[in-house]
DNA sequence: TTGAAAGCGCTACCAT
DNA sequence: ATGGTAGCGCTTTCAA
């Protein structure tokens, strides 16, 4: 693998201007460019990013941390940023964090061991108290998803009591009063965020509500399932579920109907996020929509942004910018209670 | 930011003792390594992974190039590389490639240019000349789900054939005759095999069996929705839908439904790949299992086994190996004609 | 066990 | 416009 100075040997000039080449530097005669670029082209010459890196300080690419790439919601963050790099001819490295604490410490550790400068961090595990050191030690550090209060402009998230709210309302003015939640726990608790959201919307309505919070690990298709087999088999009553999410949504579905239920006419069904799935299922799903490539997009921009100064000094921030807001996107799983 | 001098002063030693604690080298006294790392505690020391790659010739971790990450099944390869990963406890480095040629080709030159040497790539864009090249000159470059002879021992590929057969003989073992295939096109013609596939098992059989090809760009929901639409319209009859992937299934289910059709009871369809959406359907998708995650996982491997060689000798390797086998999964979208 | 010093491949400053 | 060269932060002989 030739370095610059075998080409600078060939060419029969000198490294450094070999070097202005590489980098599309002034001070370089036509022919004498030319004939390095030539001779660049023979040789298969490829620049040494960890060395050019060493010199600059710095890494211009992006660097990701994901909590897990197979939830179809990061994947979508993945290519949120994606957008935004790919528009500014950056690029990015992901690192993946297997949804556990040291795992996510780990890829973000690594990133910064590579001088990565920008970095959008979507941690699902990581305590925050030592988001909160990272972050006051790596200017161009965004948290994506996630909102911790002391550094909340250097997050990016979605405002879940207002998703609550939403649910909440859309399943009350629909007639509904015995109400089923469907959580995961967390080191976020969305789910709490959520709930407080519900309960302070159904607060505003004359009647009594209650709501039965069931508790559940997973966030998936199974999860759903299960999570109903628990509500079916505890004897809860409802009339309606609010899932933390459209797989777990999906799944319920699916379980009632196994217990000779139907959604809507039976029980009716909202789930969260708006994923591709909701509106493959029967009947369309009735959800949240979850503005989470958007979101990406913007603590992208952020963290470049953050990335250039020198992190004397906190930027202003309209929170505007950094809370985001869910829609309810209404379907087919909701049914009018007479 | 302090570097290695830095802690060298701080602690009284020189350099060299530093950088031997740093790689839990020997010849390093006890008192001394000790006093070394606490000093690197603190003043938060942090290797520069730049510097270490530029002197060590190399980068450990493993460099990946995918495709699009949106998509369900390639968030798995991703799953499945992770998973190896992890547990040698090393590094991955994910590039996306925005499904266009260009942004793939970047996406491995700068790992290239990173000096990664183990190296996964899913492309589905470049064209095999190109990939050869780059096959040749990279030892440790792996291809994943993609299958070119001329460096077979470099790739892990689906036998798509047996996939067409396998769908074919299927539905031809339920009575359908007049089959419509919807597929995608692309540089891979994982269609076109497949096709191979069917017609060669079809062959075998005594009757004469219609095949309708349907090419379509999208290879989503909505593609499955249009490519109906498109079939309806041309007047084509049938009894079965073959479907390149699961997505596109779906969407063919919705839009014959929409058609006042059901399935399976008037249409049967088959999917590919047996992603969670396939299970989640209404009515559950027949489709047939793709072990992507296995062979990212084998891919990994192979990348990680060949990047310690010097690359002067390809290794020998069973095609077995390589080429992995897909499975049908009999769920309720298809139909025994009488 | 420790340290001095020569690189690794590149950039950037200072001369020419 | 060009070349010489001193680093960047680290590893690794080679001596001591």
């Amino acid at each position: 693998m030739p370095t610059i100075k075998d080409i600078a040997k060939a060419a029969g000039v000198s490294p450094a201007s070999v070097s202005r080449v590489i980098n599309d530097g002034p001070k370089v005669g036509a022919k004498t460019r030319e004939k390095i670029k030539r001779i660049m082209r023979e040789m298969q010459y490829q620049p040494n990013a960890n060395a050019q890196a060493i010199n600059m300080q710095n890494n211009a690419s992006i660097g990701i941390v994901l909590a897990d790439l197979t939830d179809p919601l990061f994947a979508k963050m993945a290519h949120g940023i994606e957008k935004v790099a790919a528009q500014k001819d950056l690029q990015i490295f992901l690192n993946s964090g297997a949804f556990d604490r040291a795992s996510e410490l780990d890829a973000i550790e690594v990133l910064l061991e590579h001088r990565y400068k920008a970095l959008v961090v979507h941690s699902a595990m990581i305590d925050d108290k030592t988001l909160i050191d990272f972050a006051r030690k790596v200017p161009g550090l965004v948290l994506l998803n996630r909102h911790i209060k002391e550094i909340e402009n250097r997050c990016i998230w979605l405002d879940d009591k207002l998703g609550g709210a939403l649910m909440a309302d859309h399943i009350v003015d629909k007639g509904h009063k015995k109400i089923a939640v469907i959580g995961v726990d967390g080191i976020q608790n969305n789910t709490r965020l959520r709930i407080e959201g519900m309960k302070a919307q159904l607060a505003k309505y004359p009647v009594t509500y209650e709501i039965e919070m069931l508790e559940q690990g997973a966030a998936t298709y199974e999860g759903g399932e299960v999570a109903v087999q628990n509500l079916l088999a505890r004897g809860v009553e409802f009339s309606a579920i609010l899932a933390y999410n459209d797989a777990i949504a999906v799944g319920a579905v699916s379980m009632l109907k196994a217990h000779g239920m139907t959604v809507p006419d039976d029980v009716s069904v909202v789930g969260f996020n708006n994923l591709i799935l909701a509106q493959c299922m029967k009947p369309k799903l009735t959800t949240i929509h979850n503005p989470i490539e958007e979101m990406a997009m913007k603590a992208t921009e952020l963290a470049l942004s953050l990335s250039k100064g020198n992190g004397d000094s906190e930027p202003d921030y309209v929170m505007d910018e950094h809370k985001y807001s869910p829609v309810l996107v209404e379907r087919q799983s909701v049914t009018r209670l007479s």
